[in-house]
RNA sequence: GUCUUGAUAGCUCAGCUGGAUAGAGCGUUAGCCUCCGGAGCUAAAGGUCAAGAGUUCGAAUCUCUUUCAAGACACCA
């Protein structure tokens, strides 16, 4: 990386000068128009050398110049008060990354230690219909998963159904109350009888206590309910596999809390064997608060009083599972924030059963999916909106947004859906709470799904018209434009990492965003099929060979899609 | 009550591992089609970064206090 470059150059000179530099910090530059690295750690050596930052930035000035590497890394190099330090990288050194990034495959990125990274997205519940609130679970850790994959780690993907809680005993309460026998359950049933459940429970105790008890003996193997169950989940899984379908999200392990099952067996011992079970209230439970706790950490209740076992049970049941069959070094959990304290107290029990030593678990939240009111969709009130209905009117927006775009292909259509909705979704930052207007998804200029895809393939009909044998660029760069955009694809490594280490697939997406901006000044300004002096033309072409790739192979991160036509 | 998040342009949001002049999109205003696809491009207007204090050479970014909002707090997930 260029900041790696510069950093080592500065250390090189500061080891000569003896100054102390640690963890040098080459940043991108904030002042654009003055350079395009900029380096502000002469502030702090100005204490410990007790001379201005002026006067540190100098020095270094004077012997970076001297450096054999100078000329190769740098067209200027200088110091401006009050003490920045600021680099103007050489025509030579960013054509030479971009030809590295042109001869390598994934554009010559130094790949990480190989990692194996168990994730845990999507969540559905089989009791209830996807909703608008599951989108972002989904689009986010799908992106997620990708960027890891890409990045050379082996990831493993589990849906995590929700499929063994209360919601399957109210479900089942609901539909033999009403009759309704095993053959003739419909998605629609599903869809109406959770959201009316759900608020009968709550103010009839005695109905609670009988869902309660029919999730089980479900839970022991009753065969009726068991019937049942596997037909709920028959009938909700196909849907929900349809919906991710068609938003290419995919896994590799389609288990659910059920299918941790077998495995509690054999960790109630471990955790017997460690002492960690306490019986508490009839109830038993893993205490797990620490000393030095500044809040109250209530313990993980892991068997209820009447034996039926917790969402915590289960998802200890299943980290067991994968400790022992997979290995993994990380696990990465994608749920509502709301989640967070019963994240933090499955890992504080993993924690004392000693799997934090080899594995490091992290829980991402993700915000609410909000209506308009700031308030999150209700989904006993069955008012949220259904992901089906979002698509639709998506696509008929986009429609009607200009009269070619009915002629599109059915699967070109889908792709601009998904386009539209995932870049939307993905420039918000996950943790955060987001408000749900359909308007949002109805935006089709600006920073949006479709401009970035406009931008692709106008660049490849550019490309298209031309034959380009050319291989690699030479030194030149034409004009400032021109330097803008390739400064800005040299920064794809770096904000590849960050995204990756954030965990934030919007860093990604913003940088394409910015990335799209440049190329479509560059050809709005410079024509290029037209052009006359032939050197030019070809390294341009190149330049927009490497651009359209990072482009298309960024956005297949993102899990979008490109069209054939637009 | 305790704890956790959050508050940035009219709207929706970036920026938060401290740096120079606060960044987009939408909306508003003014330009740009003899030339590779105008879902585009070039500009302008729009900000006491919730308020106050502190740390620092330097704070939207770190710390504390206050206000407002959202959320969590053992047998739901």
């Amino acid at each position: 990386m260029i900041t790696t470059k510069i950093a080592n150059v500065i250390k090189e000179i500061g080891k000569k000068l003896n100054m102390e530099l640690e963890n040098i910090n080459v940043i991108e530059s904030n002042r654009k128009d003055l350079c395009d690295y900029q380096f502000d750690g002469t502030f702090q050596l100005a204490k410990t050398l007790h001379k201005s930052p002026l006067e540190i930035g100098q020095m270094l000035v004077e012997e970076i110049k001297k450096h054999p590497e100078y000329s190769h890394l740098f067209q200027n190099v200088e110091v401006i008060p009050p003490g920045f330090l600021n680099f103007t990288l050489s025509s030579e050194i960013i054509n030479e990354i971009l030809n590295e990034m042109i001869q390598n495959d994934k554009f010559g990125i130094t790949l990480p230690k190989k990692q194996k990274i168990f994730m845990d997205y999507g969540g559905p519940n089989i009791a209830k219909p996807l909703h608008v609130g599951h989108l972002r679970s989904a689009i986010v850790g799908e992106a997620i998963k990708r960027m890891l994959k890409y990045l050379g780690h082996d990831v493993i993907a589990d849906v995590h159904l929700g499929d063994y809680g209360l919601q399957i005993g109210e479900v089942i309460y609901g539909l033999k109350e009403k009759n309704i026998s095993l053959e003739d359950i419909t998605l629609q049933d599903l869809e109406t009888i959770y959201p009316w459940m759900n608020e009968r429970i709550k103010n009839d105790e005695i109905v609670k206590e009988q869902c309660a008890k029919i999730t089980k003996d479900l839970q022991e193997g009753q065969e009726e309910y068991h019937a049942y169950f596997e037909k709920i989940k028959k009938i909700s899984g196909d849907d929900i596999l349809r919906i991710y379908k068609y938003l290419d999200v995919s896994f590799d392990l389609w288990l659910g809390e059920s299918d941790a099952y077998p495995y509690i067996e054999p960790l109630t011992k471990e955790l017997e064997n460690k002492n960690l079970l306490t019986e508490s209230e009839g109830a038993k439970v893993v205490f797990i608060a620490k000393e030095s706790d500044k809040k109250e950490m209530p313990p993980l209740v892991y068997q209820k009083k009447n034996k039926a076992y917790l969402y915590g049970t289960t998802d200890l049941a299943t980290i067991y599972d994968r400790i022992h069959k997979y290995h993994p070094d990380t696990f990465i959990y994608l749920t509502d924030y709301r989640q967070k304290l019963h994240f933090e107290s499955v890992f504080r029990v993993c924690e004392k059963l000693g799997y934090t030593k080899d594995a490091s678990f992290e829980h991402i939240g993700f915000g609410t999916v909000n209506g308009k009111d700031g308030k999150p969709f209700k989904t006993r009130e069955g008012k949220s909106p259904k992901l089906d209905s979002l698509f639709e009117e998506v696509k008929e927006t986009f429609k009607k947004a200009n009269e070619k775009n009915q002629d599109m292909s059915e699967k070109d259509l889908d792709i601009l859906v998904n386009a539209i909705i995932k870049f939307a979704d993905l420039q918000n930052s996950p943790e955060k709470d987001y408000i749900f207007d359909i308007t949002k998804f109805s935006n089709l200029t600006g920073k949006t799904g479709p401009y970035i895809l406009y931008t692709y393939l106008r660049i490849e009909s550019i490309l298209k018209k031309e034959s380009n044998s050319l291989k690699e660029l030479n030194q030149e760069i034409y004009d400032s434009i021109d330097r803008e955009l390739r400064l800005k694809i040299i920064e794809l490594e770096k904000t590849l990492n960050y995204a990756v280490k954030m965990r934030s697939p919007a860093i990604l997406a913003n940088f394409l965003y910015e990335l799209c901006v440049n190329m479509n000044a560059f050809y709005e300004k410079n024509h290029i099929n037209n052009l006359r002096e032939i050197e030019k033309k070809e390294n341009w072409l190149l330049l927009f060979q490497l651009a359209n790739k990072i482009v298309k192979e960024m956005l297949l991160l993102l899990g979008i899609y490109l069209p054939e036509r637009m």
